[in-house]
DNA sequence: TTTCATGGAACTAATTATGTTGCATGAAAT
DNA sequence: ATTTCATGCAACATAATTAGTTCCATGAAA
C-alpha cells in the first residue's frame, strides 16, 4: 500500500505558515513541502472548510492561519485532511456468511479500532501550539533563525 | 494505498485447518479463503519457516497445523506473515535538515508507535484457540456443522 | 512411471496516493 | 480596461504496492 502523507504535509505547512506574517502562496508552500502548488491546494481545502485557514485569490493572495494555535489539536487536523485511514490492513470480505469469517474479523476489528482510538488521543493531546514551540526550541538550540529554516520564501 | 490482508487471511485458513484431521491442500484452502493456490503458499510459507505448520508434496501431502493452539496468539502469526506495517501514513521525509519536519515527525511518532504497541498486544492476548472456540460458539447457535461451514472441502 | 502436491520465479492486474497539466474565476495593480 | 497574480477545479499521468496468475522444477506416494 502507498502510504498517505496529507496530515504530515500539511502539518509542516501549518508549522511554516505560523512563523510568517504575510498570507503564503500554495507555490510558496509547495516549496517548503517538496511538491506541487496544486497538492498544497488539495490538501488545504479541507483546512480552509473547517476555517482553520482562509485563501485569497490575485495580488497579495494566498494561504493565512485563521484559528487559534493553542486550541488546536493535531486530531483536529487530522479530521480535516479527511480522516484517512490509520490502519493499512484489511479483512478478505468475500465470503461475509463464513462463521470463520466473523470470528477472525471480529478478533482483527477489535485491535484495529483500539489502535485507532489510541492514535486519536495522542493527536487530540498535542496543539499546534505546542509543535510550534517545540520547533521554536530546536531552533534556539541551533542557533538558527526562522528565516534560514524557511528556504527563503 | 491498496491494503494488506495477509493476517486476515492466513488466519481464516488457520482456523479452518483446525476443524479439520486430514492435512488440507493449498487448493482446497485457497477455496475457503476465496483466492489463489499460489496466494496461499507464499502466505503460509511464513509460518511454516517458525514451526506453526507444515508442508508435505505428494499424494496426502498438503498443510498441517504443528502447533499449540491454546498458546500461540495472534501476535506469533503476525509476526509470521511478515509483520506488515500496521500504520497507512508517512511522513514526507525530503527535507531531513528542516526543523520543522522534525518536529512534526516525532510528534506523529509517537502516536504510531503507541497505535502499533497497543495493536499487537491485543494480538497477543488472543490465543488461535480462543479464537476457535468462538467460532464454534458461532457455529452452535446457528445449529450448523463443521462440514457446512468448510464449504464441502 | 504416473499422479499429486509444494516451491519458487516471473509476469500481470488492480488499487490508490501523488504529481501534473490546462483552463476558468476573481482580485489587485497598472 | 487590461494585465498580472493567485486560487479552484477537473482530468489525466505516474509510481508504489498488494494480490492474482502462469509456468516449470522438485519430490513423494500410488
Amino acid at each position: 500500500m502507498k502510504r498517505d502523507s496529507k496530515l504530515s504535509g500539511v502539518l509542516h505547512v501549518l508549522l511554516h505558515m505560523l512563523g510568517m506574517k504575510a498570507p503564503a502562496t500554495s507555490e510558496q508552500l509547495a516549496r517548503v513541502m517538496g511538491t506541487n502548488p496544486v497538492v498544497v491546494r488539495r490538501v488545504m481545502a479541507g483546512l480552509r472548510d473547517q476555517g482553520f485557514v482562509t485563501s485569497a485569490k490575485g495580488h497579495g493572495g494566498g494561504w493565512a492561519v485563521a484559528c487559534d494555535p493553542a486550541t488546536v489539536t493535531l486530531a483536529d487536523i487530522y479530521k480535516a485532511v479527511g480522516e484517512p485511514t490509520l490502519v493499512a490492513m484489511s479483512h478478505r470480505t468475500q465470503m461475509p456468511h463464513c462463521l470463520v469469517e466473523q470470528s477472525v474479523n471480529r478478533a482483527l476489528d477489535g485491535a484495529f479500532r483500539e489502535a485507532e482510538t489510541i492514535f486519536q488521543s495522542h493527536l487530540a493531546a498535542v496543539t499546534l501550539a505546542a509543535l510550534s514551540a517545540d520547533f521554536n526550541r530546536r531552533l534556539a538550540e541551533r542557533g538558527q533563525t526562522i528565516e534560514e529554516q524557511t528556504h527563503a520564501l
